[in-house]
DNA sequence: GACCAGGCACATC
DNA sequence: GATGTGCATGGT
């Protein structure tokens, strides 16, 4: 396939997606900051989990970076027992609330100027953040333009032939921001649109009769 | 009860 | 560089 027409390949399935489930409209989040709480949470966690971890953030007024940086390890870990890992999760929650108030000032605004791929790193050293992690803090907390890859999207874009399943991180990366423009809100809605399909019909027994992608699946 | 979910760090080969 | 394992809750 060529450049051009991968690029058509890509677009064309945004769109049947897109038509199919309508704008996602994410992150789901009141703040940025709660953004990145939501993005560490949600590491190999149902989204519904993670909603009652935050909620239990929110309830014991525990929403920001301070008091999270202050906050007893067995309180947080308790509060976000929900969403699973609680003990490894409490434990990022702090390391990324220590590093946002020493470089930022406990800013996400501030945090957002640094240059993309600078940041990227930054968050990166951070232990317990990975690089699906650091890329939703970027593009969804930071509005930059970095494409997210997850496991969602190894399993719909191999299934279709772009790339093979095992590919790394990095790889699957590279392959989308080659192939398409980067533009924040259009990576925003693309990566939403896949776990949506994702999620409603291409797990590893996929029920694949009302997805939106349905014949264009070439494997 | 098995399987999975908007991963990551670490050990081992 | 590849592969395996622990982490842990809640929904299907």
């Amino acid at each position: 396939m060529t450049e051009m027409s991968v690029e058509r390949e890509l677009l064309k399935m945004y769109k049947l997606m897109r038509a199919h489930f309508g704008y996602r409209n994410w992150w789901p989040g009141e703040t940025s900051f709660e953004v990145c709480i939501g993005a560490i949470l949600t590491q190999n966690t149902a989204w519904s989990n993670v909603k009652k971890a935050v909620e239990n953030l929110k309830n014991g007024k525990l929403l920001s970076s301070r008091k999270i940086f202050n906050s007893s390890n067995k309180q947080l870990s308790f509060l976000i027992k929900p969403s699973g890992y609680f003990n490894q999760k409490a434990r990022t929650l702090k390391a990324f609330c220590r590093f946002l108030i020493h470089n930022y000032n406990g800013s996400c605004s501030r945090m957002s100027k640094v240059e993309t791929s600078e940041l990227r790193n930054k968050l990166l050293s951070v232990k317990g953040i990975g690089p699906e992690t650091a890329d939703s803090i970027l593009l969804y907390a930071c509005n930059k333009p970095v494409f997210v890859i997850d496991a969602y999207t190894k399993r719909i874009f191999s299934r279709h032939g772009f790339f093979e399943e095992n590919i790394k991180y990095d790889g699957a990366q590279f392959f989308f921001e080659t192939n398409l423009k980067r533009d924040i809100g259009f990576y925003n809605d693309y990566h939403a649109q896949i776990v949506e399909t994702g999620k409603n019909y291409c797990r590893k027994k996929p029920g694949c009769e009302a997805c939106p992608l349905k014949g264009l699946l070439t494997k």
